[in-house]
DNA sequence: TTAACAAAACTTGTCAACAAAAATTTCCAC
DNA sequence: GTGGAAATTTTTGTTGACAAGTTTTGTTAA
């Protein structure tokens, strides 16, 4: 009874996480606006679970400021103000290029081929002007990033980090530009496979600022959408 | 309807964060010890509220890892392995030497007021032997800090680390030492005093070094307590 | 037409009861 | 006694009903 502490992945249930990821991941790929509604009858019948379930989920995404609770009013995904959006990016270049460098040191080959294939598929999405992919393709890179640093205290933090830039985007951001240059991705897996952790650190902050440059914390706007189509990918 | 995304400071239940705060206390405190069962009936004639209540706090600290939820086995506070409390450290050297950066940066004369009697606080407790009090004063000038540094994103993470170090130094932590010099935090604020950003982020670094080097990750301890007395402070 | 107010429809919060699983105790054979 | 199985108690998971709150709709008067 002592010794069970370990190996607890994914203990929780199925269903709990797989909400919650979807709901994540619509929002990184910028499917689900900021500010959309996430009634909890929705949620039951998009995914076949009770009241419960949802509730849990809503509170679990809320905990990591993708959602907005508030009483007796329900659950939106969240609207960064531009102060929080400032504190993000700060937290962003505090953390991420940290986490580089724990990457460029432990990188194996595995970790490595399946970066180089993430990458050729970025550039894909971005040749053929595959905007949605090319948008989830990029915050996934940061988020494998997290996970090559094999560090799973700091790997939950980035992919919370790298949702809520997403939201900042979706709120501040001009609607053509791309979020993330994959061309700078390849110079940090370049850097990465040298296990030059500097270089790493450096460009990864380098690359946070330019991502941080293409808002305009000033800017507001919205947009329709459709809830079932944004989830049920 | 499009403005009202600002100002959402505490605007869930005052209940809800009041359970959880304490159970966060209690263990920054180290008065409740990592692997304690935490049953939702006690919580609930503990704190008065109905089971709803209970399970979403415990909810809620399970999602910043400092409880453990099991299927149909409630809820005990966390046991970190090693591999975890080393990426914790991991994290704090990440994260804390650029809270330190900012809080240099934006203190204000408030904030120092508040910590120059925090520090005699805490020299007054080690001076008397008050283990109990120096533990949390100790824990919570690294959460002060964070508040210093104004980024509303990494102030929940620091306490999050904080929390799930005092996890750490009770499993495998000499039971002597003290966790955390006061002297070197005296060191810090003069730093954060002089605006000097880069000493401050270097003396966090070294100090969260010596941190670490107080606990011995092969160890294991474990020893009784009393949930009433632990929570009712 | 519009503003204010009232009513209806809907959504969320809470509680109590029940089901299911785990922990504990009891009991019996050895 | 001891080990182990069965029964009991306790704890957790889930559901449904109801209460409380919010949003929408509808109506009336200026």
């Amino acid at each position: 009874m002592d010794l069970d502490q370990a190996n607890n992945k994914a203990d929780d249930d199925i269903d709990e996480s797989l909400i919650v990821d979807r709901i994540y991941n619509a929002v990184i790929e910028q499917r689900i606006p900021p500010g959309a509604k996430l009634s909890e009858a929705s949620l039951c019948s998009l995914f076949g679970v009770g009241r419960m379930r949802a509730r849990r989920s809503l509170l679990i995404l809320s905990n990591s400021g993708v959602v907005q609770l508030e009483n007796n009013r329900g659950a939106h995904i969240a609207q960064p103000t531009s102060e929080e959006a400032l504190a993000v990016f700060e937290a962003r270049r505090a953390i991420e290029p940290n986490v580089a460098r724990l990457a460029a040191k432990r990188i194996i080959s595995e970790d490595r081929e399946g970066l180089i294939k993430h990458l050729e598929q970025e550039s894909l999405a971005n040749k053929v002007g595959d905007r949605q992919t090319a948008i989830r393709l990029s915050g996934q890179f940061h988020i494998k990033l997290a996970e090559i640093s094999k560090n799973m205290v700091m790997a939950p933090m980035v992919k919370e980090l790298v949702a809520r830039t997403s939201l900042i985007i979706g709120i501040y951001g001009a609607p053509g530009t791309r979020n993330c240059h994959d061309d700078e991705h390849q110079l940090i897996l370049d850097a990465l496979i040298n296990h030059d952790e500097d270089l790493a650190a450096s460009l990864m902050d380098k690359h946070l600022s330019h991502i941080e440059q293409q808002v305009d914390l000033s800017r507001r706007g919205r947009k329709g959408f459709n809830l079932v189509e944004a989830l049920m990918n």
